[in-house]
DNA sequence: TACCAGGAGACGC
DNA sequence: GCGTCTCATGGT
């Protein structure tokens, strides 16, 4: 059991923000959060967070909720840009953190993502894990791993498409194939940002937007900015941009919050798309 | 550079 | 019901 102050941490709000897809309410307020082959339950009351899962994964949770990070930090730098809208976005999104998962989960999973609504992304990688991944439970709560990526290069494209996945078939299949043949996401660890991105960028079916994402939620690389119609709303309403492509839009925030970006791109993100 | 096809389900009306 | 949109990308 972790138990942590709630000042800068609020499960819901930070489940909510479109950085992962594999979580589900429970009654109470609870959520099972599944990542890789793990899974925890955790809850906000007034003034704590609480995550539960086995003793052995402690160490894996705690760091997957990025929980030796200051946030107080993160949210003060948003605070100072003196930007309304960002103020606004920042208190009543001051509970979100960045989590730190698993590489290729994230890449398969921000494919899926592409141009495709949140519900049938979460129904998509729970088909996807169902299908192919172990059967596991945590609390008496049944859950599937994701799929390792020998299971996932085992399957065709007529699969994939079964599955739903629709064009995005043909790009799962591909880069399972190429991971299950030796390349490894981790080696790109040791690039800085724009590297990273041109690499992530060279993969079939990854273009700026999802490199973002991976760089951002698997990486942890703060000095990524995803720019996706929500973001571009707040661009265009809130900060009256003029720019039209989104690798401008995305070098425009870059510029402006440097290191902060990937923060400040989840604040503004979840204030716009609960419809302030 | 600027279109356009590529799933299919959610969502608003 | 029916049209539009969805955390885009590759191909032309």
């Amino acid at each position: 059991m972790i138990k942590v102050s709630s000042q800068y941490f609020n499960i819901k709000d930070t489940l909510d923000c479109g950085q992962i897809f594999r979580y589900k309410p429970l009654d109470g307020g609870r959520f099972l959060v599944v990542s890789t082959d793990k899974a925890c339950i955790c809850y906000n009351d007034e003034d704590y967070a609480y995550i539960e899962c086995e003793d052995c994964d402690n160490d894996y949770f705690y760091h997957f909720f990025d929980l030796d990070r200051d946030y107080s930090q993160i949210y003060n730098n948003a605070i100072k840009e003196n930007i309304p809208f960002l103020t606004k976005s920042a208190e009543v999104g001051k509970g979100i953190r960045i989590l730190n998962q698993d590489k290729v989960e994230m890449l398969f999973s921000f494919i899926v993502s592409q141009n495709n609504n949140i519900p049938r992304i979460k129904k998509i990688l729970e088909s996807l894990s169902t299908a192919l991944g172990q059967k596991k439970s945590y609390n008496g709560y049944e859950y599937y791993a994701f799929p390792t990526t020998k299971a996932l290069a085992k399957m065709d494209v007529n699969f994939y498409t079964s599955i739903g996945l629709g064009y995005r078939a043909q790009y799962i299949e591909r880069n399972a194939k190429l991971i299950d043949n030796g390349f490894n996401l981790d080696d790109l660890s040791v690039l800085d940002t724009p590297s990273l991105k041109r690499e992530l960028k060279s993969l079939y079916g990854v273009g700026p937007k999802v490199a973002d994402c991976v760089s951002l939620f698997g990486f942890h690389r703060a000095d990524s900015f995803p720019v996706d119609t929500w973001i571009e709303k707040v661009y265009h309403e809130e900060f009256g941009g003029n720019e039209k492509s989104n690798d401008k839009i995305t070098a425009y925030f870059l510029d402006k919050f440097k290191d902060n970006s990937g923060y400040v791109q989840q604040y503004l993100f979840s204030y716009k798309r609960n419809g302030m």
